[in-house]
DNA sequence: GTCAGTTAATATGGAAACCATATCATCTCC
DNA sequence: GGAGATGATATGGTTTCCATATTAACTGAC
């Protein structure tokens, strides 16, 4: 790593501050999000899961989620009675099933959002079409960091 | 809210996308932290709330959280059995406790993140100190509108 | 100064969740 | 054809959650 200054390497502390706020910030309203929505937090996440990546069988959802197979039957088996997830057949193998988010629920998730989401807006708009390239390559570059930490993790 | 262009609101979109992705990714490797600790999501989480807000009263703690008080008992329980935390008696309130997180122990917690650290040091290398200063500023405002939904969504 | 009402934290116990292990059906490869 | 592996779930013991109650302590009105 090679910072061209110490205001820079200042700077990189900042920004690594504000994104454990961030993070932090957003498990937080995610939990009452997931409240309202009267889940538990390991079932919202694996509900988020499931819209993020697409349908997926339990074992690889179990393995994304960081959950043991077991766990992931129970959580699977409190989505499905609350409409939030169905598992259906899989076509190739016998022995699997897929777990679909129900897509027409994603609209109680979307409203929950709405103030996260314009104030969101809000804060883009002041931004310049350069700045929000900026940012969106940052924020994309970091996701793709915590994701290798997170497979270095598990390994 | 006013985009000044159409490129500009595809680009907020993009960046939420990403933003949603970052929680995520970040979600994800807390849990493996945690879980390399042997610690539960909830106690992990209290336990990062203790070390960003300084010490707290279980009280306190449990609101921020979004947890009931007789569930922070329980979670304070397992942090201060397993040496990550403390309770002392307030100085002011003899009904009271101060729960502090120990301060000796966060080196493990600092060194399972040292990988996302330094991917994080190495990323904001490649920026100029006046966009890690536009990529600050967002996160940071980020982070308060995250709180502020939090808190819309609690009252 | 007294006392009713409120607050902080914990105790209790029933319900819910977690998960190590076992089970069964199915798939793969030799 | 069959041994070994895999995917998902069942089981049951343990752990966790939390509604309610309890106790000690604080506050404010009278």
């Amino acid at each position: 790593m090679s910072f061209k200054s110490t205001v820079q390497r200042r700077l990189a502390n900042r920004v690594k501050d504000a994104l454990r706020d961030v993070s932090l910030q957003l498990a937080l309203l995610n939990h009452q999000v997931g409240a309202r929505l009267k889940l538990r937090d390991v079932d919202f996440d694996c509900l988020n899961l499931l819209n993020q990546h697409g349908p997926l069988g339990p074992g690889a959802l179990a393995k994304l989620a960081g959950l043991h197979p077991a766990t992931m039957t129970g959580v699977l088996d409190r989505l499905e009675k609350a409409g939030w997830a169905t598992r259906d057949r899989d076509r190739e193998d016998r022995r699997a099933v897929v777990v679909r988010a129900a897509p027409e629920r994603g609209r109680e998730i979307f409203e929950l959002y709405a103030g996260m989401n314009g104030s969101m807006d809000d804060i883009c708009a002041d931004y310049t079409v350069e700045q929000l390239e900026i940012i969106e390559e940052f924020l994309r570059r970091t996701a793709a960091a915590g994701h290798d930490s997170t497979v270095k993790l598990t390994d």
